[in-house]
RNA sequence: GUCCCCAUCGUCUAGAGGCCUAGGACGUAGCCCUCUCACGGCUAAAACCCGGGUUCGAAUCCCGGUGGGGACGCCA
C-alpha cells in the first residue's frame, strides 16, 4: 500500500495571489484530489521584512473563490500544524543545531559586507559566485571566542565536493547538478529565523509531504534541498516543477501589462469556474479533445505525466471565450445574483433591489448569454435602467437619416396601440407595418433599436421592448425623432 | 561569467519512430442562419527553430548550434 498523497501550496504573504501561483495551487489541488490525497496550505512567512498587511486574507479569499479549498492549513487546522512557519521557529532552530552538532552544518561569522565584497570580486573575475567557505576553516577555539563575544552568525550547510546530485523530476525527467557549483547555503539567518531552504525541507518532511509541485524557478534550489534531506538522513519527496505563465508579449505577467493576480481577473468580471478551467489547460490537457470541463471532470482526468514543460502564454482572448461559455451555463438566478451588486455599484438600481425582482430577472435572462464577462453584462444593461444618453455614432449615421424622424413618430404611434404589449404582438405589428409600406422589417427594426437602446446590437428588439415597457419605449422613440430633427437643423 | 530548463499554426495544444496529406481549440477571413449582436453550421489561410547523425523510415531518439526563460541573497 503506497503512502497517501500529501501535497502543499506554500505561498509567502508578500502580496496578492499571482496567477502563476494560483496555477501552482490548482495543480497541487488537482493532483491531491485525483489521488484521494490531502491538499495542504502552508504560509512561508520567515522573512520579517517582506510581510504585507492584508496579503494573507487576499490569498485565502482568492483560493476559496477559485474553488481550491485546502484540507489542512490556516483557519482549518490539521494534525501537522502550526501551518505558519513563523510559529515553528523553535523546530527549525532545533534541526539546525542538530546539523551543527553532527558536523553537517557550521556556523559562519562573515558579515554581509564581506560577503558582498567576495561576490563582487567573483563577478568581476567572471567566475561562479559562491561563498568562499572561510568559516569552514575556523578552529574550535576561534569559534568559541567569537561565540562568547556574541558575534552574529548564520548556520550554513556543509556542501560536499565532487558529488553528482540527481533527482527525477516528474515533468522533466532526470536532472543532475554537480555539487561543486552549489553554495554552502545559509540555513539559519543571524536573526534566528530559518531561510526558505531549511524551513521548507524541515516542514515538508515533518508534514509528510510526498510530492513537491512548485514553480520551475525552484529547479536550481532542488539539488541543495536534496543535499539537506541527506544531511538529515531523510528520504526526499518526489519533485515536479511547473512551467511559468507568460504575458502575451512573452514577458512576465505583471500588473502593468494588465492583470496579474486572481483578484484582478475577478474584478474584470471573470467567473471562477472559467478561470480554473482555463488555468488547468495552461500546460495540461486531458489527452482528448475536451476543453470545457468542470472541476470534477478535470480532477478525474488529471495527471502530472500530461503536464507540458513549456512555458505558456496567457491568451486573454481565449480566456474571454471560455468565460463566455460559462456565462451561458449560468442559470438566470446565478447570473442575477452575481451582477446585482454591480448594478448597484453603477447606480442602475437602488441599494434595496433584490434578485426576486422580475424586471431584473428578465434583463439578466436577455443579456447573460451575449456577455463575455460579468462586467460586460453589468455595463450592457444600462439602457434597461435609464434612457440612452447618446446614440452609437456609426449606427446613428446609418439609421438616423433625416427621414427617420417621421418614421419613428409613425412607429411610436403604432406601438402605442399594441395590446397586449408583448414581444409576439409587437413583432406582428412590425411585420404588418413593413408589409403595408412595402419594405423589409429590418428597415423598421434597426432605427427602433437604436432609438430605444442607443446601441446597434443586443437582445431581440421585441423582447427588449416588452421588458422596457410601452410608455418608456414610446417616449424614447419620440425623443430620438426630436434628436434627429435637431441634428439636421445643425447641418 | 557558470549552471539548469525549454522549443509543433499568432496563441493554447494533440503527437510516446511508420496511423501525419501534422489533428483540435481560440483568434483571423469568407459563406450560411438572422431584426442587430451573440449562438450555431460550413469553408479557408496558418506550425514541426536550424544543422548533423541513428534508422528501411524521425515532429517524435542522439549530438551540436540558435533562440527564449530561470538560478547563482542572512528573498521566497
Amino acid at each position: 500500500m503506497p503512502e497517501p498523497v500529501r501535497v502543499r501550496f506554500a505561498p509567502s504573504p508578500t502580496g496578492y495571489l499571482h496567477i502563476g501561483g494560483a496555477r501552482t495551487a490548482l495543480f497541487n489541488f488537482l493532483f491531491a484530489r485525483h489521488h484521494g490525497g490531502t491538499f495542504i496550505l502552508r504560509i512561508e512567512d520567515t522573512d520579517r521584512t517582506r510581510y504585507q498587511e492584508g496579503a494573507l486574507q487576499e490569498i485565502f479569499e482568492s483560493l476559496r473563490w477559485l474553488g481550491l479549498p485546502w484540507d489542512e492549513g490556516p483557519e482549518v487546522g490539521g494534525p501537522f500544524g502550526p501551518y505558519f512557519q513563523s510559529e515553528r521557529l523553535e523546530i527549525y532552530r532545533r534541526h539546525a543545531a542538530d546539523l551543527v552538532a553532527r558536523g553537517a552544518a557550521y556556523r559562519c561569522f562573515c558579515t554581509p559586507e564581506r560577503l558582498d565584497q567576495v561576490r563582487k570580486e567573483q563577478e568581476k573575475a567572471k567566475v561562479t559566485t559562491k561563498y568562499d567557505r572561510r568559516c569552514r576553516a575556523l578552529s574550535q577555539g576561534e569559534e568559541r571566542k567569537l561565540l562568547d563575544a556574541g558575534t552574529p552568525h548564520v548556520v550554513r550547510l556543509r556542501v560536499p565536493d565532487g558529488r553528482a546530485v540527481m533527482f527525477d523530476d516528474l515533468i522533466r525527467g532526470e536532472i543532475v547538478y554537480q555539487s561543486d557549483v552549489l553554495d554552502d547555503l545559509v540555513l539559519l539567518k543571524s536573526d534566528g529565523y530559518p531561510t526558505y531552504h531549511l524551513a521548507n525541507v524541515v516542514d515538508d518532511h515533518l508534514m509528510r509531504i510526498t510530492h513537491v509541485l512548485r514553480g520551475d524557478e525552484w529547479i536550481a534550489s532542488t539539488p541543495r534541498h536534496i543535499l539537506l534531506y541527506e544531511a538529515f538522513g531523510w528520504a526526499p519527496p518526489v519533485f515536479a516543477h511547473m512551467p511559468v505563465i507568460l504575458s502575451p508579449d512573452g514577458g512576465k505577467l505583471s500588473k502593468r501589462k494588465g492583470a496579474a493576480s486572481v483578484t484582478d481577473y475577478r474584478r474584470a468580471g471573470y467567473l471562477p469556474q472559467a478561470l480554473l478551467n482555463f488555468l488547468a489547460f495552461l500546460g495540461w490537457n486531458p489527452g482528448d479533445e475536451r476543453e470545457v470541463m468542470t472541476r470534477e471532470e478535470i480532477v478525474h482526468a488529471f495527471g502530472l505525466e500530461k503536464v507540458n514543460p513549456k512555458a505558456a502564454v496567457l491568451d486573454e482572448v481565449k480566456l474571454e471565450w471560455m468565460n463566455h461559455e460559462y456565462m451561458r451555463k449560468l442559470t438566470i438566478d446565478e447570473a442575477l445574483a452575481l451582477v446585482l451588486p454591480m448594478w448597484k455599484g453603477r447606480e442602475f438600481v437602488g441599494a434595496g433591489a433584490t434578485a426576486a425582482d422580475s424586471y431584473l430577472r428578465a434583463v439578466a435572462a436577455q443579456l447573460k448569454d451575449r456577455s463575455k464577462r460579468l462586467t460586460e453584462l453589468a455595463d450592457n444593461a444600462a439602457y434597461f435602467f435609464r434612457e440612452p444618453g447618446e446614440y452609437e455614432e456609426a449606427a446613428a449615421k446609418k439609421q438616423f437619416k433625416p427621414e427617420a424622424a417621421a418614421l419613428l413618430c409613425d412607429l411610436a404611434s403604432a406601438v402605442e396601440t399594441v395590446a397586449p404589449f408583448d414581444h409576439a404582438s409587437l413583432e406582428e405589428k412590425y411585420r404588418a407595418l413593413a408589409e403595408s409600406r412595402g419594405v423589409g422589417a429590418a428597415k423598421l427594426i434597426h432605427p427602433t433599436r437604436l432609438a430605444v437602446s442607443g446601441l446597434s446590437y443586443g437582445p431581440g428588439l421585441f423582447e427588449l421592448m416588452e421588458i422596457i415597457g410601452k410608455d418608456k419605449v414610446v417616449a424614447r422613440m419620440r425623443r430620438a425623432a426630436e434628436w434627429i430633427r435637431s441634428q439636421s437643423q445643425k447641418d
